[in-house]
DNA sequence: GCCAACGTTGGC
DNA sequence: GCCAACGTTGGC
């Protein structure tokens, strides 16, 4: 099982959200290294920790799993979606998505200040400098450090 | 609200 | 193909 870093912005769909409504299509991205990610290499079942980023407390706030294969993402052909992309022929579309089911919240959100201090993550797309992915892989040995920092004193 | 970093666009 | 301008991301 391969394991994932998904961003979202909280104030528009936070970890609550998808608690209440299970599965739902990660819509919007519009970036074609986190859709490569998404279409070529997620697998249903895939782990998938959900960040709630450009917030108060930015950080893990919960567990997801990919719950789907790769499939065209209807916003890019809905005019009145602000994720249209009037550039992307239907014929082959431009942007892919993936369902994401819901599978816990974390007993607290594991800050991303917690994370850049944490030296056993090594070398790790969220917390290199710079870094605007909203889709990145994370090894299995840093899904296992992430998540012991939920029982832990930041 | 600020602003650094980054990706994309478009003129040339 | 270069690169300046622009829009966006996202921490702070």
């Amino acid at each position: 099982m391969q394991h994932w870093l998904m961003k979202s912005e909280p104030a528009v769909f936070s970890i609550d959200d998808l608690a209440r409504k299970g599965v739902e299509p990660w819509d919007g991205v519009r970036n074609y290294q986190a859709r490569n990610f998404m279409r070529e290499s997620m697998r249903i079942g895939d782990g998938v920790l959900f960040y709630h980023s450009n917030c108060k407390e930015p950080g893990v706030a919960g567990i997801a799993e990919v719950a789907s294969k790769a499939y065209p993402d209807p916003s890019q052909f809905d005019r009145s979606s602000n994720h249209y992309d009037a550039g992307s022929p239907r014929a082959a579309p431009r942007w892919w998505l993936v369902d994401v089911r819901f599978v816990r919240k974390l007993a607290r959100v594991v800050p991303l200040a917690a994370l850049q201090r944490d030296e056993r993550l090594g070398d790790f797309a969220l917390t290199r400098r710079g870094n605007r992915l909203s889709v990145l892989p994370v090894t299995t040995s840093q899904w296992r450090i992430i998540l012991a920092h939920e029982r832990q004193n930041a």
